[in-house]
DNA sequence: CATGAATGAGGCTTCATTCAT
DNA sequence: AATGAATGAAGCCTCATTCAT
């Protein structure tokens, strides 16, 4: 009787085996550079073995970004359910910088993928369910700073703008630091400056959101 | 010894050739998908010849880019040139945003391609001479907003912070912005709200760059 | 010791359901686009089943060509069986074209795939046991037919052939006017000549067989 | 100047290379077992070289099959062109005949292709332009009896049926007898029965096209 | 300089078949 | 006997790059 349920639960065990293998491969490699055949190598399966999870290429590439989005935004829901602990609208979008710059140390390589995802050329490619899936989690890691910047602005903290162009923004702004500082460190192998430039750039944000007046 | 030069000038100009053609199949296509020969087709010219003026793909699609930003580099000294007109730093820096405007209008596929270069599989794959050209022009780009920061900081207007951190922060936003925007128009077919999330980003970013105290 | 005997026929039902899974496919996708996956799920079993019942892709397709074969010459058998009913040889040839054109009917798209069956290519891949197998079935299609032509010969009906010669040139004439209309069926989507061709190249063929003289 | 034409003939030459190992491989080993590399391989070339003048596997094989029915209506329309030499209706039936095995013994294994050719499935792939060229083809040779047999007909010596389908039934008794008795030297490998049971085949047909009354 | 035919390595993917359960 | 996940060989095709003319 438990026989359909261990089915499931090695099929789930197997395809994550093989997001593990793909998101070493593609961190190391990049997108096209890197083989199916390198992702079984990886996994220590054969290549025919992928297919039996995933599409193409394409779309175990397209799952990996969602997943780590997914890790996300639950963190981030998680954050807003955690309600107040006494924190006010600023902190809690200080807050939300945290999670969105622990989230990529702990997968700094995917979080580059996501953008790459987001190039145009990937999603073209991307089969409808993939697509809507992308949307839906989308849409909800910009709720959730949606739900914080009404909150401040109710209170009389924030200024007045359209709240899905604030979360846009905000979401254009952390990954655009990330993407151009990594960019950044190829070029010049200086030091990496992604927290210290991240950090200015909320502080920066921050300020231009609240009302000056006293 | 006229000849000397005349056949520098055709040389500049094919090769300015090329580099159109490709601008244009790289927009159309994406980079992955466009082929050598797309491109000497668009170009008129045979596939062998394309190789005569750049050394494989990678680098003629690094030099467009390269191209692109000197254009806007350009475009940005020009304004930092035509000293004050009595502008303040803050209007300058709106002038710096309606440039890198202007500039995305004048070739909106291009400036995503810029950013596709930035991701680190690309660069990983150039020459030493390209990357230098690429840093260089870089630093160019930065040092036109560090001096207008500088003014503004200098006279009291701006808050105190690391120069060329808020140079990457501004570029980051405007990138980030052109890239999430670009990708939310596959994603969903809706308006182009690219114009209008960008002003509000620059009006965020300005207010939170200014001193708040009277 | 029944049991001995349920074992037999649930294993003969089982290849039955099989072949029929198969005939379906094929009929659908011709036998090389057809997976030996879709036939086990148009079966309802898995892949793996099928081969406790065939040793392959190959011999599954030809058992169920010998299958339809099978049919047809028992149709033929019986048809020369009810003795005379008062039919002339003529009347039994005439009689004979109605049994492949209603096997043709009853299973149109088979059909065809026995003249694939006859493609060199194929034949060249099945065991022994088969090839003898179609070997038989064919001497019997074609000793029905033989015998009727005997028994016009010996009445001064029809002219002197090898009997035979004969035989192999009425399968030829019934099997090449499918195949040809079949083909023309997708090169243009005309109306669908095969019933009346088929008579006209019967009525031509008796005719020719026919002694002319008074 | 004569360099555009030089061009032209070597294009036309190496399709020529292309085609002539194509035929030689396909005969060896069928449709199926050949691979894009065995035909390069057989005409000295690299596979990709193949791709250059076929769009795919299915393309080459279509267009030798139609390089070979051009030939054989090339020579059916010689035979009517060279008109009469006293041949009557009938002999040139039977030249006709002689035709199609002639065309047969100098490509007997092409010939078999082209039913391959006609089999739905292949037929199915075809781009538009290939399958509309067969038709063409197939039209003429169609044409070339077509005017023979009305002939015979208008004077008087056949009796009257559709033209067409007279047409189609002689082209379907003629590869039907070659499909069959090629399949039978499979199964058992006695002598070759071809020549004489087309010969026969061709008697008794003629013989049924014949008015029997004096 | 320009050409463009040729190359050939290599990628993605399919699918007949096997085998541990 | 049945399963069905896994295999892995092999095929088709693409395309950046080269080189003889």
């Amino acid at each position: 009787m438990g026989i359909q349920e261990r089915r499931e639960r090695e099929k789930r065990i197997r395809r994550q085996q093989i997001m593990v293998a793909a998101k070493n491969v593609f961190s190391d490699k990049g997108f096209n550079r890197t083989t199916m055949e390198d992702i079984a190598n990886r996994a220590e399966l054969s290549p025919g073995t992928l297919y039996l999870y995933f599409k193409n290429k394409e779309e175990l590439y397209a799952s990996l970004s969602i997943d780590i989005m997914e890790y996300l935004v639950e963190r981030l829901e998680n954050l807003l359910g955690q309600n107040d602990l006494g924190m006010g609208p600023e902190q809690k979008v200080d807050a939300l910088m945290d999670v969105l710059f622990n989230v990529y140390e702990h997968d700094p390589l995917l979080i580059i993928n996501v953008f790459h995802l987001q190039s145009s050329e990937t999603l073209k490619n991307l089969s409808p369910e993939l697509l809507s899936e992308i949307e839906n989690i989308s849409r909800r890691a910009i709720g959730a700073f949606v739900k914080i910047y009404i909150e401040g602005r109710d209170k009389g903290i924030f200024i007045d703008k359209h709240p899905i162009a604030l979360a846009d923004i905000l979401w254009s702004l952390f990954s655009g630091v990330l993407l151009w500082e990594e960019s950044k460190k190829i070029i010049n192998k200086d030091k990496d400056f992604i927290e210290e430039t991240l950090r200015i750039a909320f502080e920066v944000f921050i300020r231009g959101l609240k009302k000056t007046d006293g």
